[in-house]
RNA sequence: GGAGAGAUGGCCGAGCUGGUCGAAGGCGUUCGCCUGCUAAGCGAAUGUAUGUUUAUAAAGAACGUACCGAGGGUUCGAAUCCCUCUCUCUCCGCCA
């Protein structure tokens, strides 16, 4: 959510700003309303006053037929209360649902573009692997070994679910133990166990509601909803609270399984483990001081990026343009991993850095003095790293002449003697 | 799932026979005094959000409104009474 003092007050620059982002926001319809809404709350305020001035002269008054007089007056004033309250109820609510379907404003430093074809690919990372054969896909490695069972897993659950068997499901839980210890004991992220499903304020706090409601999983008879990714329970985990500023800046990473349902992907990616309903992702979250958050923002990336460089996978770093930024971002960096059988740069992190922008809607602060006014914090996140494709890429690139896959040399240490699955 | 108890400010904890209660008291924190130093002692300050007016380079100031788990109701007036919901604790049942 955007400050609505920056609406009132720099009207014009927030257009702008939106008008980078090619989508299109109701400031003009916000500015008129927020003066309408003050208005009417400075004549409900007066009428609760005078309301409070009566009730406590009816406490002391002492003639019957006075008191009497004055307790009609105030149910008068109730009266037209109430008629003020309804409006201004009515207001505020449109006035609220507008301020959540505003997006985030960019950060000066990002490229303008219309969608992801302008995206800037900004540097590159580790060779790409030289094969001695024409290296296959990870989907005909993982059949061909019955390591991936894509018609059982549409059996129990129906398309895009799969399911890992034996020593695929065996490196994934290695990967995920790699990311974690490497995050918690390398770079200093303290790991948390969230729950995989959350109540609808989490994910208005996070952005994902009330504008992207169609690509989440939910109970209907009790407000639970599944996580799309972990930044969402870990991010609210400081709903609503007052952080002290030597509490900052606070640093999560969390394992969880993710679940989208990808109606807006239809047909697109069906083949193999890249695109399924539910996936599996290590998460990295940051509460940090607004003026930090972009310096916090490049040493996150540099934290997913460790894990690539550690398992020695050819990637590459990617500017988001401001047509591809996501709802809440105000910047963001994708890094793509290369997988060479099936010969995509896949995305295996998202690095955001919101601002202020989610800590508005969820109410996360802090002080900076044990007497200083609450300040809103800054959250950032970033996937560090996303399972399916780190497999992909892991596979692919590690594959054998004869249809093995090499252990990768920062894994062993989750294998036994193995050297190949 | 059944029975009961509870939810108050950073924390603890009064108030709950309705009326200067945004809320006693204590702890904590901050500032000042005192003091070889520290501790103790003494004094003062110390919730959040928002509106109006005013002011500034900024910060602010004055006044108002809302908030005692959430939402509704009764009343001239609700932290206090009534209803619904959520959560916590205790006991019983069930269970990975």
């Amino acid at each position: 959510m955007l400050d609505i003092k920056l609406i009132r007050e720099q009207k014009d620059f927030v257009k702008n700003e939106i008008a980078k982002l090619f989508i299109e926001a109701p400031i003009d319809e916000i500015y008129e309303l927020d003066e309408i809404r003050r208005n009417k709350l400075f004549i409900v305020e007066n009428l609760r006053n005078k309301r409070k001035v009566l009730s406590a002269e009816i406490a002391k008054e002492k003639d019957a037929a006075v008191l009497q007089s004055k307790k009609e007056e105030v149910k008068e004033i109730n009266e037209q209360i109430k008629e003020e309250e309804d409006l201004l109820k009515g207001i505020e609510e449109k006035f609220n649902r507008l301020m959540l379907e505003v997006p985030n404003l960019p950060e000066s430093e990002v490229p303008i573009g219309k969608d992801d074809s302008e995206n800037i690919p900004v540097s590159y990372f580790n060779e790409k692997k030289q094969f001695s054969f024409t290296p296959t896909t990870h989907y005909d490695i993982g059949e061909k070994k019955k390591f991936i069972d894509f018609n059982r897993g549409a059996k129990i659950s129906g398309t895009r679910f799969y399911i890992l068997r034996n020593s695929f499901a065996k490196l994934q839980r290695a990967v995920i133990n790699f990311m974690l210890d490497t995050h918690v004991y390398e770079h200093g992220y303290e790991e948390i166990y969230p729950p995989f499903m959350v109540n609808k304020e989490c994910l208005i706090g996070t952005g994902q509601l009330p504008k992207f409601a169609d690509n989440l999983y939910m109970d209907s008879d009790s407000d639970m909803w599944f996580v799309p990714t972990a930044e969402v329970p870990i991010t609210n985990m400081y709903r609503n609270e007052i952080l002290n500023s030597n509490e900052l800046p606070i640093y999560h990473a969390a394992y969880t399984a993710c679940f989208r349902k990808e109606k807006m992907s239809a047909g697109k990616d069906s083949r193999g483990i890249k695109r399924g309903h539910q996936f599996d992702k290590v998460e990295l979250v940051k509460i940090v001081k607004p003026e930090d958050a972009r310096e916090e923002l490049f040493k996150l990336i540099a934290d997913a990026q460790d894990i690539l460089n550690r398992l020695d996978l050819p990637h590459r770093l990617v500017k988001i343009c401001t047509g591809d930024l996501s709802f809440s971002a105000a910047e963001k960096y994708d890094i793509e991993v290369y997988a060479p059988g099936i010969n995509e740069w896949l995305e295996v992190s998202s690095c955001s850095n919101f601002n202020t922008f989610q800590a508005r809607r969820a109410n996360i602060k802090f002080k900076r003095e044990n007497d200083s006014k609450p300040e809103f914090a800054a959250t950032l996140n970033g996937s560090g790293l996303a399972l399916p494709r780190v497999m992909i890429a892991i596979i692919e690139n590690y594959q054998t002449i004869d249809g093995n896959v090499r252990i990768p040399e920062a894994l062993k240490q989750y294998f036994g003697s193995e050297e190949f699955i």
